[in-house]
DNA sequence: CGTGCAACAGCTATCTGTTGCACGGTGCAATAGT
């Protein structure tokens, strides 16, 4: 199938596994690296399984790319899009298409479920197979920048239920368990594939002030190897240090959301075709970007997440080459992670929310809520989805419902308590990230370690390794370790666990002296084994 | 939480340090105005 109709001669094992997994109508989770060929994946998949297949992908322009790709197999079944880029006779075009079986595949962003007019036709169709793309935005976006993430699982509902298909380049077990959750997977089929990029070189410079951190970047961005990216945190510093780079003789582009769509077209084609040495870009730039001979990606910044930051760094050497990648550390920077992930709505707000679906006796969409409180969509969406995580609300094909019996006072409440527990995840999502940073082991276990992955103590490729400081770690280690081997073994990765003030969590990896659990509503703990044991801190769960 | 800029204070400066405050990232869809 994949030689007939899309020219490929082969497909790898994990493409296989996945392609097989969805026709037996199994709820599949595919995390693989980017260019290793998830869009294969749906591909084939959908052009084997008797009915339409809806994509639902993050951006516009990377519907685009799918489509254009599709199209370029002249016998791969006809692919539309549903998206605001187009008239709404486009859209009623493609959706009629899907309908009639003349269009295979739908792609849409999840916004589009909020709206009746895309679902109904979906509905009658019969979609067979809700592929998600990108699936660890539910994740990183769904929570606030956009809250329609978290409504995909009702929207598969909505759909009759069809095979659901979640596909990521970036999941470390916490993000695959809310993929699964949100997505209300069942029974689901987890595949996962090696997480470890041997051929870049991990490095983190330390500098004391913002001058001293500017300096270092700069010169070390010159005397690279090209084409490469430097990550910075905010739109200014793009053009500073692009302006910088150029200075310097380098071919620079500063790249970020707030240019004109055109512009942004412009970098990121100039960049594709090696007409630029170094994108300077904040976290806009990335989804699509398939290069392979990237040399360097080099962070000027630290970002929110270990998950976005090896999301960022894998963008480089997908040629097997080798690539450098240098995080330029200071920890002030890591004030505006804090920042961002700060932010628990007014319980006020939820109330109002709350109330206004009590009122209306009746199911409501998130635009009536939005219209009743005179409240943007977006913040009804992310307070809806917070009431809905707190139990008060009701969410079904029909629309949102107040759940009979709760007190105006107590929902509002519940909710936020959801959304401070989801402040402390974030918080501790950037303490790893720190601790990443900070780290005397070597970086690439700790990396894997996070992605659940166990790796040799020391890869011999990044700075502390080679600098004979992770050796130093793991043996000071060993040693604070004496008389707790047999402590640790009571815990190995994926084992349940209760703590007696943090409640329920998973163990994340185990080292020597200490482990990493990720609590429910707190998010990642480092706890000590021996403290543990002091206290009787820690229980096993069955 | 940290940074950068404007305003201002100090006691005469086309100067220098302090204080206060605004601002900071991702995209969809829909809409208003040419």
């Amino acid at each position: 199938m994949a030689r007939e109709v899309f020219g490929w001669s082969s497909l790898r094992p994990g493409q296989t596994k996945a392609i097989e997994s969805v026709l037996q109508g199994r709820d599949t989770l595919l995390v693989m690296p980017t260019g290793y060929g998830k869009s294969a994946v749906f591909n084939v998949a959908g052009a084997l399984i008797p009915g339409p297949t809806v994509v639902v992908s993050p951006l516009i322009a990377l519907q685009k790319d799918q489509l254009d790709a599709l199209a370029s197999h002249p016998r791969a079944p006809q692919a539309v899009a549903v998206n605001s880029n187009q008239s709404e006779h486009q859209n009623e075009e493609a959706l009629d298409a899907v309908e009639r079986g003349a269009a295979r595949y739908l792609f849409v962003a999840p916004e589009q479920f909020a709206n009746e007019a895309m679902v109904q036709p979906l509905a009658r169709a019969g979609v067979r197979l809700l592929v998600v793309d990108e699936a660890h935005c539910i994740s990183s976006w769904g929570h606030d920048f956009r809250p329609d993430y978290l409504r995909i699982g009702e929207a598969a509902n909505a759909l009759g239920r069809p095979t659901l298909l979640a596909l990521t380049a970036t999941g470390s077990p916490p993000v695959r368990d809310e993929i699964v959750e949100r997505l209300r997977m069942r029974d689901p089929r987890i595949l996962t594939h090696g997480f470890d990029r041997p051929n870049l070189r991990l490095d983190v410079v330390r500098a004391q002030t913002d001058a001293e951190k500017r300096a270092a970047v700069a010169e070390q961005v010159a005397q690279l190897p090209t084409p490469g990216l430097l990550y910075v945190a905010t739109r200014r510093d793009t053009e500073r240090y692009a302006e910088v780079l150029a200075e310097g003789g380098l071919r620079a582009a500063a790249y970020h959301a707030g240019l004109s769509a055109g512009r942004r077209r412009e970098v990121h084609h100039a960049f594709q075709e090696d007409d630029l040495d170094v994108v300077v870009a904040t976290n806009a730039f990335g989804m699509g970007i398939d290069k392979p001979n990237v040399r360097f990606v080099v962070h000027a910044a630290v970002p929110d997440s270990l998950e976005s930051y090896y999301q960022e760094i894998g963008r480089a050497g997908r040629d097997g080459e080798p690539a450098t990648i240098t995080l330029h550390y200071r920890s002030e920077d890591l004030g505006l992670r804090t920042f961002f992930a700060s932010g628990v709505p007014a319980a006020e707000a939820l109330r109002d929310v709350f109330e206004a679906l009590e009122r209306a006796q009746q199911p409501m969409r998130i635009r009536e809520i939005a219209a009743s409180t005179d409240t943007s969509p977006r913040t009804v969406g992310r307070l809806v989805n917070l009431l809905d995580q707190a139990g008060v609300v009701t969410s079904s094909r029909a629309g949102i419902r107040a759940r009979a019996g709760v007190d105006r006072d107590d929902a509002a409440e519940r909710a936020v308590e959801v959304a401070e527990a989801g402040e402390r995840i974030e918080q501790s999502r950037i303490a790893m990230m720190r601790s990443y940073a900070e780290t005397r082991a070597c970086r690439r276990h700790v990396l894997l370690a996070y992605f659940g992955e166990e790796s040799q103590e020391l890869c011999g490729k990044c700075d502390n390794c080679e600098s004979g400081v992770a050796a130093e770690a793991a043996a000071d280690a060993a040693d604070r370790a004496s008389g707790e081997a047999d402590r640790a073994a009571r815990f190995s990765p994926a084992t349940n666990v209760r703590h007696t003030q943090w409640g329920s969590g998973t163990v994340m990896s185990v080292e020597d002296d200490r482990i990493t659990v990720f609590f429910e509503t707190e998010g990642y703990r480092v706890l000590s084994l021996a403290a543990i044991e002091e206290g009787d801190l820690l229980t096993v769960v069955e």
